[in-house]
DNA sequence: CAAATACCGGACAAAAATGTCCGGTAATAA
DNA sequence: TTATTACCGGACATTTTTGTCCGGTATTTG
């Protein structure tokens, strides 16, 4: 579904979301790769690519770390994440990767893949990252184990 | 979403089925590839595949090619021609990459997830290469362009 | 039987995804 | 100011995916 990148990508927005929204906390790349279970350098090289997108803020040196501001936490979506990771192919191509989907020159899958296809572009676009560490912070999600 | 190989195996077994069911006609390789629009040797590769699993049928020699069955056009669904290529983690894994999926350790994305990923399920489960093939056959459903 | 055909199987090659390393830079704190 | 901290950026390495090549084998036709 998603690549590698994108799932740690995912995970370590919302717990650098979790820990902004209830500590107002920086947390650092050691700290996120132990807590979402991932790579460090490679976690790192993704959040790179999040912060030129400004999907998240960094701050260097002592106490520094990322963060995301209640601003960030209100209004970035899982589909801004996985745009700028990913690419807009999985909210828009050709579930048996013909070049272009449409209804005018539809492959077998077309319309019964469309419906499936836009609950996840809805599911992608109606979600905050604030949301969802809401839920890790009331203990009903986890990001790894 | 589906690997490059599945796309092919998909579109190449469509096209196999609908020359089966028209004219019940072997297809060669050269054939399929040209007419799904895929790389020859690759394809080759991924039918291979198949024919060990029995999810098509292929005969050597002149006059030789490949062909479904009756039965395996009536039998044989896109689920098991996906998890023949790319295994079932699609059908059941997490979509943030969790080890395991599962309502007891969820993901934040899980209950929102699993529904989408059950219609799927049941989309590859529900479809058999015959019913598919017969939309190419009327002209509603293309596997190039 | 002999020749031609077409899939089979394995080795090989290229490209992309995943993952690591290390010196550079900016910010903090003593 | 100086030392330390922690992200930045690019190069490098590994693994997986995608794609190619070629001789072998089975089958058909003459
Ligand atoms: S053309 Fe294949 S999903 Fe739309
Ligand atoms: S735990 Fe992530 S989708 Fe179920």
């Amino acid at each position: 579904m998603f690549s590698k990148a994108c799932e740690y990508g995912i995970r370590a927005m919302i717990y650098i979301g979790q820990q902004s929204a209830d500590f107002g906390r920086r947390v650092g790349l050691k700290d996120i790769a132990a807590e979402i279970d991932s790579p460090e350098a490679f976690t790192a090289k993704v959040l790179q690519g999040l912060v030129r997108q400004q999907l998240v803020t960094s701050v260097k040196g002592p106490t520094g770390g990322f963060e995301l501001t209640p601003e960030q936490l209100r209004t970035v979506t899982l589909k801004q994440i996985v745009v700028a990771i990913d690419g807009p192919d999985i909210l828009q191509g050709c579930a048996l990767g013909l070049p272009q989907c449409s209804a005018k020159q539809p492959c077998p899958m077309h319309f019964q893949f469309l419906p499936i296809r836009d609950q996840l572009n809805e599911l992608l676009r109606t979600h905050t990252i604030g949301e969802l560490a809401g839920k890790v912070h009331d203990g009903l999600a986890f990001l790894k184990r």
